[in-house]
RNA sequence: GGCCUGUUGGUGAAGUGGUUAACACAUCACCCUCUCAAGGUGACAUUCAUGGGUUCAAGUCCCAUACAGGCUACCA
């Protein structure tokens, strides 16, 4: 019996050849270096943070060169695939502001020409490629069922013998055609392996865009390529769709690496060009436990998730940015001397990007948020706070929106300046900042006062400022000096050099009489400038908040 | 067990054989200051996982060891 049997045999009702899907899925019209690179998740139902990492990496490097982002679903394990798996995934990033230029965009729909971009869906086009290379005696059909492959497992490891199917412990490899296909008809199961012509002694150079290159034993294992489901595995799919997908650089994690010999080879078994490899190194984090460090895992770790920012209201830009800095060497300190540009303006190079795991430090994070919040206009800031209490915190939601005009001049407060304020660093932060702004929450208080405790002389403060000195329109030079005449008056420092010099002389400061106020209108020690905070207010609910005490 | 990859301060890191190992975050101190935040000034790696070697010269090249991660599935 012939290859070409055989292949008919395994798969009757295939008929398209190679050439067929070719035509179907031309080569790209681009310009020259623009990169076709695509997203590949498996719709398991969980966006690791490190998804985020793959796609804002594929995406940058696309744009930059005016190519093709593309989403493709990776479900060949039916075991794994989850309900709306895909539009979870479609949803997460798309918070991120992550899309695509072609790809799924809902459980069945998909945008462009070079679909489906779900993988169950190209059941035929894969086998038409197996088909193939059973033609062509590439590849074959082997009858070994698990228990078997595990007893060569064994033996494998018990005489320290290399662990596979190769050479010798590759039972099916060597069968005649007659006998593959007296046990097909047999009705026997089996699946399609690939049959390699590596040799494990000689050694295959790989390249990889981001470590350059690397140097493996070829590969000489007859890896799975159709399983009994009559889906590829990975490692099959990946050469078939990033073919006729045509696309040009492969940015995925690290962990294929050691798969680079096996996806050489199957790509030269084609005769198809090796695209580009780029491998991105993994998330990880410093375990409490042992000290040691460790991948990010989605199971110990509450930040892996990328719906953890969602909630806590961290921009997407943010960490956008911090992956970034995380990642790619260079960026921190071009943006730092570019504050005006923006990350699309930084040309991002595989060569910048990380060897090794970065670690994950929510502190710089948080730090880059505050900067990145510190310079956004009021406005802006009310708008995503909002879309974000409507979805998190309606209670503080309705009364944020009541009084659009009033929260916006409370958040501007110190913003728009040279020199911001950086006190909010997501937009969970805001209603712990100003939430003594709005009377309805100015409930149930407990005030903070410090050096000046005593209540006879707190009251005696808010009195003599509220009758003698407090003007509604005063500027902020005239309210200070005001303050500073009824620190004189009442024995206090107006003049903080002074005081240092001679505290004894004096019942406290004007930062102690500020503070008594500060703290009669806010019960924090911590607020915002004061004059600013007075002037919001107005005169009325400064009587009444002082009243209240 | 085999095969890859990685290892520069608390963290992210620059660094591709040649002066005192950039920069950022964090931390600490001081200054400024009505509080906080911010800002300013300064401190913080006698040393680049360890041990050898090559060289006039090594974080940078070579070898070994240690540690960490990955792969070694009809999972991706």
């Amino acid at each position: 019996m012939t290859n070409e049997e055989l292949a008919n045999l395994i798969f009757p009702n295939i008929t398209k050849e190679i050439e067929d899907y070719e035509k179907e899925y031309p080569k790209r019209d681009l310009k020259e270096g623009a990169i076709v690179t695509r997203y590949a998740p498996s719709p398991t139902g969980f966006i690791h943070i490190g998804a985020l990492l793959a796609s804002f990496t594929g995406k940058t490097f696309a744009k930059q060169t005016d190519g093709i982002f593309y989403l493709r679903i990776e479900d060949t394990d039916t075991k794994r695939t989850v309900d709306n798996g895909i539009t979870e995934i479609i949803n997460g990033l798309k918070e991120f502001e992550v899309t695509f230029d072609e790809g799924p965009i809902s459980e069945t729909e998909s945008n462009g020409n070079y679909g489906p971009y779900i993988q169950s869906e190209r059941k035929e086009i894969y086998q038409a490629f197996v088909k193939h290379l059973i033609k062509e005696g590439k590849a074959y059909p082997c009858f070994c069922s698990a228990e078997e492959i595990d007893l060569v497992r064994k033996e494998q490891e018990r005489s320290k013998a290399r662990i596979g199917y190769y050479g010798s412990y590759a039972k099916c490899r060597e069968m005649s055609n007659d006998e593959r296909a007296r046990r097909i008809k047999n009705g026997e199961s089996y699946i399609i392996r690939f049959r390699s012509n590596g040799d494990y002694n000689k050694k295959i150079i790989c390249h990889d865009e981001i470590r350059g290159d690397i140097a493996f034993p070829e590969n000489d294992l007859d890896i799975v390529i159709n399983k009994k489901d009559g889906l590829p595995t990975y490692h099959f799919a990946h050469i078939v769709d990033d073919y006729l997908m045509r696309t040009t650089h492969i940015i995925r994690a690290d962990e294929w690496i050691s798969s680079l010999p096996l996806h050489y080879q199957l790509f030269q078994a084609f005769n198809f060009k090796v695209p580009k490899y780029a491998h991105i190194s993994p998330l990880a984090k410093i375990d409490e436990e042992t000290g040691g460090v460790r991948k990010l895992s989605k199971r110990k770790d509450p930040e892996c998730a990328m719906s953890y920012y969602h909630k806590l209201g961290i921009p997407y830009e943010a960490v956008r940015l911090y992956l970034a800095t995380i990642t790619s060497s260079n960026f921190e300190e071009w943006y730092l001397h570019n504050p005006d540009k923006t990350i699309e303006d930084y040309k991002f190079e595989f060569k910048k990007m990380s060897k090794s795991a970065g670690l994950f430090d929510l502190e710089k994070l948080n730090n880059i948020c505050r900067n990145y919040i510190s310079r956004l206009k009021a406005d802006n800031l009310y708008n995503r706070t909002q879309t974000y209490l409507k979805q998190y915190d309606l209670d503080f939601y309705n009364i944020f929106t009541k009084d659009k005009d009033y929260s916006i001049s409370i958040l501007n407060i110190e913003r728009e300046q040279k020199k911001p304020r950086k006190d909010i660093s997501c937009y969970s932060d805001v209603k712990k900042e100003i939430w003594y702004m709005y009377d309805e929450l100015f409930t149930n208080l407990n005030y903070e006062f410090q050096n000046i405790n005593d209540k006879e002389e707190i009251k005696n403060i808010l009195n003599t400022y509220i009758t003698k000195y407090y003007d509604e329109n005063d500027d902020k030079d005239t309210w200070f000096n005001k303050m500073k005449s009824l620190c004189d008056k009442l024995g206090y420092a107006s003049d903080m050099k002074e005081y240092k010099l001679n505290p004894t002389s004096y019942k406290g400061s004007v930062a102690d009489v500020s503070m008594v106020i500060r703290v009669a209108l806010t019960t924090k020690t911590m607020t915002p400038d004061l004059y600013e905070i007075m002037k919001i207010l107005g005169r009325n609910r400064i009587v009444e908040r002082f009243n209240k005490i």
